[in-house]
DNA sequence: TTAATATGTGCACATATTTTGATTTTGTCG
DNA sequence: CGACAAAATCAAAATATGTGCACATATTAA
């Protein structure tokens, strides 16, 4: 195995030791791709307005309606939103408001 | 175009107004794209303990150093890390410790 | 200058993702 | 039931991404 060429071996062992191992990185960076696509960071937005049903989010975002279902079939998957069926049509939220801290602490990095 | 079936059209135009464009929504999503890769969280995470030359970077997460190499440009290019050569090495930081912040925000999300 | 070492780049490959049109499922209401 | 409407699924194209090999470049030391 690779050697450091600059930390200690004692070093080099605390930082393996603080650092995520991959299972949880792994899961991190899952909810991060969540959030890694125009799209779904619209769908998020719109739905932390208000609860809508899938054509007014296709009407809303101006997007193909397949698109937008596939869409929310991943932010299902992952939890970030759920539904409720009212006859035939389906209305999407968001599954808890901790999902605009995420998006806030993207949007304060970035300044805006 | 499409019409709303259920909203009305002032609220349609209400969450339209709201509603993050494409251009800021692109740059949001190319922020959160940085951290959606277990790699380069990792490599936020050895970062965020001590800056680190890329070989030792190689050495801690046990991978090629091509690949963190790549992965170094990346997050150079979007700004979420910097560097210094000192002779032939470089050595990679964080440029802020807001970046923890995102980091944590999606921890806090998990629950961990 | 040459050798040795650290890092970056170009390319290729495998894999994953986003999007759309066509089709299917699910539900409503005459 | 049959006609319609909303949403989901399927199939496929276009695009993007992560990784590592081979090589290029940069820096130091002899």
């Amino acid at each position: 195995m690779m050697q450091p060429k600059l930390l200690d071996k004692r070093t080099q062992k605390e930082i393996t030791y603080y650092l995520p191992d991959k299972v949880m990185s792994q899961k991190l960076a899952d909810l991060f791709a969540m959030f890694a696509d125009k799209t779904r960071l619209r769908l998020i937005s719109a739905l932390s307005i208000s609860e809508m049903c899938v054509n007014d989010l296709a009407c809303v975002l101006e997007m193909n309606q397949t698109t937008i279902s596939h869409q929310l079939q991943l932010l299902r998957s992952t939890g970030i939103v759920t539904f409720t069926r009212q006859g035939k049509t389906v209305f999407y939220r968001l599954s808890t408001s901790k999902i605009n801290q995420v998006m806030l602490s993207g949007v304060e990095y970035l300044g805006f």
